[in-house]
DNA sequence: TCACACAACTTGTATTTACAAGTTATAAAT
DNA sequence: ATTTATAACTTGTAAATACAAGTTGTGTGA
């Protein structure tokens, strides 16, 4: 964590800031300049880290005038939950590992197609179980090849994302991806898990996201109790 | 366009070639030193470009090996069939009006928030039916601003996508958009219009997609039957 | 033949410097 | 009092330079 570049120690530094408010929505960011002096830095460096913000949709720059806080939607993934007024605030949410990251073969019968270097890498494996207001609604099953992940399966995964965890300590990032949706009844299983009535419907997902690493695909399956929440996405 | 800074000329050509296949698949763009002398630029301003083109996803850089080109990311999602095995042709799709657009005041009850100049302008209400293989698997029921579209609840409809027709005849581009879904059980009508079993659930979208034109959104709400084919989605 | 070291590439990070261009508040001129 | 010009900010673009770090092929040594 040390040897981080400084641009991304700025970049960390002020992505955590505005997410946890220090930094007001619709406020101006300290101006370039002052950010230098402030931590020793030459222009390039801070635009840089700037840069990785305005990509993030964390800032939007205006010539003459400065960097603009805002401030966006929470996302799982790619999809939001959404409540019955509003989106649903982080607060409000809990995440349960239900199983580990642990190395694991490929299984038998896989939804997706793999490539050479993911088959031969095995892959990670876990399950996860999110709460919103003390009930769960959103069951998933993550496959992520076994790709220059050191320390992941080790790694202390309580009231963190999996994919806040990616990008922090491994750069990975989204870049897209794909998905299959159905309405379907659930199983026992499922049904036990997600705490349902009987003939409750769910929303089941297979998505494949794509990430800026090469040949470093997270596949996940989501069952998703849509009864008082909707799976909500803008694109 | 001949004023661009020089990082966009380039970022345009490399794009512009990539796309067009010049640069094929999998292989290695020139270097970042080759393409300053063949430019006549800085390698600051040459990495410009290419961070633009990463972000793209257009190509993968790799430190002491160079920057791979990416085959063009899909699409934004608007949502395609899939059935079983792979898409869905066209081919075996056919669409029936059930309800041919007309003017209509807008619903009391609607999901959407609307704008001051589309609550004046009233509403165009059209619902359609969609077949595979035969069998009804789509539901929607559009709503859209009765703003310059003229003709349109005159023109004929037999299988021609409203989207194709909006974006041939009234240059309307669909820009992004939101969406909810959920998994419920349908209620008589839209079980008798799907031809549903007992107890078969329906996936159920709202949508709201924006448009080049200000103030022109439609608005869709979408019954699937996803027990044969499902949504199928990439971004 | 094989293993290892090294040279020659590649991209990554960072500094320093300069000027262009957009915004805003202030002061001068009308 | 209103308008206008200016100064003092802001971010945008671009050069020249340096070294770090990862990858790959080559050649020398055993």
């Amino acid at each position: 964590m040390d040897n981080m570049p400084q641009y991304r120690k700025l970049y960390e530094l002020l992505r955590k800031n505005i997410l946890n408010g220090i930094y007001e929505e619709g406020s101006l960011l300290p101006s370039e300049n002052e950010l230098c002096a402030v931590h020793g830095m030459t222009r390039p460096t801070v635009r840089h880290a700037l840069d990785s913000l305005v990509k993030d949709g964390l800032i939007i720059k205006k010539q003459g005038k400065g960097s603009i806080v805002r401030k966006p939607p929470q996302n799982i993934g790619i999809l939001s939950i959404a409540g019955t007024a509003s989106a649903i605030g982080v607060r409000y949410l809990r995440t349960e590992i239900l199983q580990k990251p642990e190395i694991r073969p490929w299984p038998e019968e896989f939804p997706f197609e793999l490539s050479e270097p993911e088959k031969e890498a095995g892959c990670i494996y876990m399950e996860r179980l999110r709460f919103v207001d003390g009930q769960p609604v959103f069951y998933d099953i993550n496959h992520l090849p076994n790709l220059n992940l050191p320390r992941l399966t080790s790694r202390s995964f309580e009231n963190k994302s999996l994919f806040e965890m990616l990008r922090k300590h491994y750069q990975v990032e989204i870049l897209g991806g794909e998905q299959k949706l159905k309405a379907i009844i659930p199983d026992r299983k499922i049904k036990r898990l997600l705490n349902l009535r009987n003939r409750t419907p769910v929303l089941y997902i297979e998505r494949k996201l794509i990430t800026n690493k090469e040949a470093f695909n997270i596949y996940s399956t989501i069952y998703f109790n849509s009864e008082k929440h909707s799976i909500y996405g803008s694109f």
